[in-house]
DNA sequence: ATCTCAATTGAAAAAGGTTATTTTTTATCC
DNA sequence: GGATAAAAAATAACCTTTTTCAATTGAGAT
């Protein structure tokens, strides 16, 4: 369902962006037209974990004024607040993704060394081997970054 | 053990130092006092994931008129090679850090979120995990990339 | 020991991604 | 609507990494 305002594509929903314009607020930050389509542009593309750059071009269709400067403070403002999680693919540039949920660690990630796609895998299974190193090492765990480097069906 | 050799205090041992020769002679590569005064460096800082300017500045000390670009190029050749292995912790540079076993998996990587420390854990314990991530998903590991944040026993 | 030639080097410049600065615009509250 | 503080655009600066290029070096052949 699409929603237009400021001559933009809304995807979020009326409570998404009143949820996020409240998050705003309590931090004594502005709701704008362009982090609202940052944001959007960030679910709409769920899964696909996109770089700055990309996130740029993309908003640049519904918003053509917007600077790049601005898609790099937003990402890190969104990221400040816990919406989304910065990641690193090894490919030069910085990619995101929303945070799940608030409580839960992030879910891992297969990458394909040959075609470099990027698989989700949602199971954690780490309790053991975190409760284990929790003991081991004296070290309270708080989230991890777990990346699985192989080949996909399509490549083996 | 110091064995002083063309000004540059070596650690390697003779055979280490022979094996290199000969994995570079292999593939059409040069040992040259550069390329050994850097993997020394980073053998005798095992476990501190120095980035290329850090190691610029240990080389330095005992090779002055050695350069950045150097540095660098011998890096990414050492680790082309499978001698070393590139990790990225999120703090702006590269780091390096020696390939255990060319058949195992890399360690783990504790990381605090207070101080910024970074402990390895041994224990590898994925193996349940990544089985069933091949079979879920029809994907094969080659390797991973685990780390874990959080807060070290000093710091929590 | 000298010669040859490709590999390697250091210095400097360029690239590429990200961040900071400055001025102008905008959102919010009264 | 007007005041005020935040945010935007534009631009410059920054920092790590890569590239370029002329000069040097290493290894094998002569
Ligand atoms: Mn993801
Ligand atoms: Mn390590
Ligand atoms: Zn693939
Ligand atoms: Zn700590």
């Amino acid at each position: 369902m699409k929603i237009f305002h400021w001559g933009v594509i809304i995807m979020m929903t009326k409570e998404e962006t009143e949820k996020l314009k409240q998050d705003l607020k309590e931090r004594g930050y502005k709701l704008t037209p362009q982090r609202r389509a940052i944001l959007n542009v960030i679910i709409v593309n769920e899964g696909k974990h996109l770089s700055p750059e990309e996130i740029y071009d993309q908003v640049k269709m519904e918003c053509p004024e917007i600077g790049l400067a601005t898609v790099y403070r937003t990402v890190q403002l969104l990221e400040k607040m816990g919406i989304l999680y910065k990641m690193n693919f090894d490919d030069g540039v910085s990619r995101y993704e929303l945070v799940h949920s608030a409580e839960d660690h992030q879910h891992h990630h297969l990458i394909c060394l040959k075609c470099g796609a990027i698989e989700e895998v949602e199971d954690d299974l780490l309790e053991v081997l975190e409760e284990r190193i929790s003991k081991k090492y004296d070290f309270s765990i708080e989230n991890h970054d777990v990346k699985f480097y192989g080949y996909c069906k399509r490549c083996k």
